[in-house]
DNA sequence: TATTAGCACTTAACCACTGAGAGTGCTAAA
DNA sequence: TTTAGCACTCTCAGTGGTTAAGTGCTAATA
């Protein structure tokens, strides 16, 4: 990283922050009016020019003013981080406390409903995942008998999200045979992680011929079925609110965020990988992974419970984006989150 | 309605199946090449000068070819059904099936995966409901204690789907307790509708004075909470294939779609309204009582178990759409649907 | 009488051209 | 080291002319 003096620091800041309050290329003259250094327009001219020449801007075409680059947009955000980014503002706060109390009950409804409250704040897609199940912890299990053949599992997280699925069984079972089997599928795996849980099955399958304990057998057996959940929920709102800002006026740009988003697979990678990391995460464009997402940015946070990720909540915009303000939303609703669940065991 | 001549319905047709299989408006010229009338483009011009008066075509402009109304859709649409749309093609239906076969487990999932497959199918937007909780039977109640004075109530209903929820009670609970206001309410609710039960509770909380047996008292506030289940839930998906056809080249189209499916209230209501009918039920443009899907079409159809609708599914797309192909593969998904869960409990 | 051929008219779409405006890089002066 | 001045570049919006498609009308025709 070459050096960069304070002059060059607040210029690159300056037409970082004007781009992104209006999306157009940043001319010389501009930068002069309305951040007030005490240079002329020429002066920052050639500052702009070892600026591009360092990569941190570009120009659309050579008459235009300049634009940042993905490393800018970096190098303006990390500024920000480093200084603590003291942007606050009551009102948004309120709004998302108002929003959320509401519904502490379900994980999976609150998760849903706070995507909606992070794109109604910052106007970009707002998103949330729970954890996948694999690292989850199981609390418990319940078998319930529901119609001939079909027996409805019920599983009992830590984190109070309940999963609960219908698998069918050849011979038919009365309630008394699963409780049994339930109270022993309990004492075994209750405590244990989804993945835990999973290769102790396979573990004990593979021995089944030498033990021949029916019971462990078809428990085993109802194990294997009720176990294979799809992976980790995504919930995403915000895309009509989205689709007003001026950077996706151009229907390629849509396109690309609508397969991002429906391609669920994607961004439920990319949030698995940034889930468990403290603070905000922040990635700009071409940081991005995924080749889907190579020209969006994603500003997520994790939420915890007693220091277990529980879920990933934040928002998907474009590059050029509000940074200041939706680092702020997203940590303090995060934050929020974090808090509430503390208080609910408490 | 005024009369139409043969030969007008015929050219009327022919218009829309042009302007459905490319989005120009149709001259004179093309109808008389492409449909071998034995009328030269002289004739064919007043034929549809005609129809422009009856309200069934309409031009951009003076010196454009003509472009169908609202009308002239609902026209070619009614001659489509009248003749039992005879169009077929095994491939998609084999897709159809051996999509949706693998899970007919939760219905859930499955309408969801529905959705997908109509939009792949049909390049245009699935969608897919549950019928609302209203209507909906509960065949059994579970109330399990879960974590100090938290109950997971879990409710199964005719369908096969499966809700719960997690309530809060003040005074903790024993197990016991919660088997035996279970098994009362049971007793009371099982067979009946959601809105029966609701129904039910208000009357009897009303009367709570009189009769002040602590248990009922508890069982119907544990009811009041658990049943107040949001509405039906809305599966769509395909929004990235939709973003590729050319009548969605302009944003204030894509803009009014991403709003209609945002505010899933909405369509759900749409499908309240359409859902129970028989057959597959098509709205228009402007015949849809929605503003928000007043430039859109759909083709919906009621999926039954036992006679009873437990699911509507269907397309949204543009007006101008392949009405004979998307009515085909709208009708048969849902009668594949209703006899698999007919098959379901052979 | 219904159909057709011919013709004048309308309109959108495309293209090349132009001038204005914004912004640059370079050079020479302060 | 900074600034003023200037020539240069490029986009954008507007203009005008041409083309192609399609219409409606009228008169001729089967």
């Amino acid at each position: 990283m070459q050096m960069l003096d304070e002059r060059n620091k607040k210029v690159l800041c300056a037409v970082v922050q004007s781009y992104i309050s209006s999306p157009q290329p940043v001319g010389s003259r501009v930068v002069t009016k309305r951040y007030s250094f005490g240079l002329s327009p020429a002066t920052i001219r050639s500052i702009m020019a070892d600026l591009e020449e360092m990569g941190f801007l570009t120009q659309p075409h050579t008459s235009a003013g300049r634009v940042p680059t993905d490393m800018g947009y970096r190098f303006f955000v990390d500024a920000l981080v480093a200084q603590k980014y003291y942007y606050s503002n009551m009102d948004i706060l309120q709004e998302v406390y108002k929003r959320l109390e509401a519904l502490r009950n379900n994980l999976d409804v609150f998760l849903g409903e706070t995507t909606k409250t992070l794109s109604k704040l910052s106007h970009y897609l707002g998103i949330a995942a729970s954890p996948g199940l694999d690292k989850t912890i199981l609390k418990r299990i319940e078998l319930l008998k529901f119609k001939a053949n079909k027996v409805a599992v019920i599983l009992f997280t830590d984190e109070g999200l309940i999963k609960n699925k219908v698998i069918y069984l050849d011979p038919e079972f009365t309630q008394k045979d699963l409780n049994r089997i339930a109270s022993y599928l309990n004492s075994e795996f209750s405590g244990r992680t989804f993945n835990e849980i999973r290769l102790m099955v396979l573990k004990e399958m593979s021995k089944e011929k030498t033990k021949c304990d029916r019971l462990i057998l078809k428990a085993m057996r109802i194990c294997r079925e009720a176990l294979s959940f799809p992976h980790s929920d995504l919930f995403v709102s915000g895309l009509s609110d989205v689709l007003d800002l001026p950077d996706f006026a151009d229907l390629k740009k849509i396109r690309e965020l609508s397969r991002a988003i429906e391609d669920k697979h994607t961004i439920i990678k990319l949030l698995d990988e940034v889930s468990g990391s403290d603070g905000v995460q922040i990635l700009i464009g071409s940081e991005n992974s995924m080749d889907e997402m190579k020209k969006l940015s994603m500003v997520v946070a994790t939420c915890r419970e007693n220091g277990r990720p529980v879920g990933v909540v934040g928002i998907i915009g474009p590059t050029r984006m509000d940074y200041e303000k939706v680092i702020y939303i997203v940590d303090n609703t995060a934050k929020f989150i974090t808090e509430m669940l503390a208080e609910r065991w408490a």
